[in-house]
RNA sequence: GGAGAGGUGACCGAGCUGGCUGAAGGUGCACGCCUGCUAAGCGUGUGUGGGUCAAAAGCCCACCCAGGGUUCGAAUCCCUGCCUCUCCGCCA
């Protein structure tokens, strides 16, 4: 969340940042509760110091063995202003809370103002279109001729977009998450973690995917537990409520874990072969920094994605977002756009984001710097990278003429493959 | 799921026969001293959030898992929830 304080002194800061990035939040309601909280707790403490001091009094009279009851009568009385006040003031600050929450991050100022994804730049190309030298075939075409996926049985059990991976198609999908694991551990010094799948709603509080997108998750009801919808969640708040040294920064860590989407409100877009599921794997990098280190991190991360990109040798993108295509909790996000040569287009396997100290400030994540003094962390999160695309684009990439696919050597050794 | 014990500051750990206890002691941390170096030792300091203030100091309020209750007054008593530990049951 942001800082109150910020909010106050920055009124038409925020508002520009609310409407660029298409967001609604009803900030004039948010200060009218602020200003009654505000005094609220004045009034509160006035009482409340009258209470004590008169406590005071009330103890050393006992003490003394003198008579209090002038004292005590008062105190009554206060006692019963004081229930009043607490439960007025309680009332508005659940709402001031509930308000404060449904205000999403500001966009650094490199990033481009705009409305959607048309205004969205791109900030590097590596590799260029490959010349297969024959018609290309899509992945799911590749992938049903070589006996790699079942889709129609996964849609049996479970659903559309549920894929069930088959034979050399699972091992081929563990082999990537494998590799990408060790890579990011042994090359970009990240730590490996498994967490939980399932999380509470106050979790998904500290990310910021609730309120905003509670439709957009599966909820077990009678837990009150959400699937998750990417790692971050979970690594994320593993320090919520905790107090860090700077001697414990940065931290940096890696995990695989399957992702869990509802897609509500995307039904028919995009959805063919493995492009949209409901269910797919991820790598996931996060990282908590001072925040001086934040913005160099966030280079960082994206280079540490590319790297695997680069290390199949598939042709990519990166794209630097705008205001308008940022995400509810971002300051500034990278898009990693893989090619897929059959499909004919540019596939997102990864989001690089900085959230500031947005994410820490919701689920309370703290350090104490060299000064002793108490701030909260940055924290950052991409993707490093997510499964489905990315076998789409290693298919379509590397498939032969007669129909087979050839293996990328730094995948072979994953697979039990040698040449 | 059943029975018991417990949740205190960055961490460990007293207090829990209600009233100068925001909380002893220790560790850690910061600064200083000392010592060929290191280790050890000595001294001082060290909670968070909010309010008041131009700012600092000072002062006020809140916070001893969370939420209620009892009371003039609760870290301390009662209830509920969550979590941890031990035992039993069940089970991969």
């Amino acid at each position: 969340m942001i800082d109150i304080k910020f909010i106050r002194s920055n009124v038409e800061l925020m508002k520009t940042a609310i409407s660029n990035k298409n967001e609604k939040a009803d900030l004039d309601t948010l200060l009218a509760l602020d200003e009654q909280r505000r005094k609220l707790q004045f009034d509160f403490d006035t009482i409340k110091a009258r209470q004590n001091s008169v406590s005071q009094v009330i103890a050393q009279k006992k003490k003394a063995r003198e008579n209090a009851d002038r004292e005590l009568a008062e105190m009554s009385q206060v006692a019963e202003e004081i229930k009043l006040v607490a439960a007025n003031l309680n009332g508005v600050n659940e709402e001031f809370d509930r308000l404060l929450l449904t205000i999403p991050n500001v966009p650094q100022p490199e990033v481009p103002i705009g409305k959607d994804e048309t205004a969205n730049t791109i900030a590097k190309i590596w590799g260029k279109q490959p010349e297969l030298g024959f018609e290309a075939k899509d992945h799911l075409e590749i992938a049903t001729q070589n006996k790699l996926l079942d889709l129609p049985r996964g849609a049996k059990i479970s659903g559309s977009g549920f894929p069930i991976y088959t034979g050399f198609g699972a091992r081929l999908e563990r082999a990537l998450i494998s590799f990408m694991l060790e890579f990011h551990q042994q090359k970009h010094g990240y730590e490996e973690l498994m967490v939980p799948l399932a999380v509470n709603r106050k979790t998904m509080t500290g990310t910021g995917q609730l309120p905003k997108l509670e439709e957009d998750m599966y909820h077990i009801n009678e837990d009150d537990l959400f699937l998750i919808p990417t790692a971050e969640v979970p690594v994320t708040n593993i320090y919520a409520d905790e107090v860090l040294s700077y001697k414990d920064l940065p931290k940096c860590y890696v995990s695989y874990t399957p992702c869990f989407r509802r897609e509500a409100g995307s039904y028919g877009k995009d959805t063919r072969g493995l492009q949209r599921l409901h269910q797919f794997n991820k790598v996931e990098m996060v990282r908590f920094v001072e925040p001086e280190g934040s913005a160099q991190a966030l280079e960082e991360m994206l280079a540490n994605a590319e790297a695997i990109l680069q290390a199949f040798g598939l042709h990519y993108r990166v794209v630097n977002l705008c205001t308008g295509d940022l995400s509810f909790a971002s300051q500034r996000t990278y898009d990693l756009e893989v090619w897929a040569p059959g499909t004919g287009k540019y596939l997102e396997v990864s989001s690089v984001s900085n959230f500031g100290e947005f994410q820490a400030r919701r689920a309370n994540i703290r350090y104490k710097d060299k000064d002793g003094k108490v701030r909260h962390v940055h924290t950052l999160n991409g993707s490093g990278l997510a499964t489905p695309r990315l076998m789409i684009a290693l298919l379509e990439t590397y498939q032969q003429a007669d129909g087979s696919i050839l293996i990328p050597p730094v995948l072979q050794p994953w697979l039990g493959i040698k040449l």
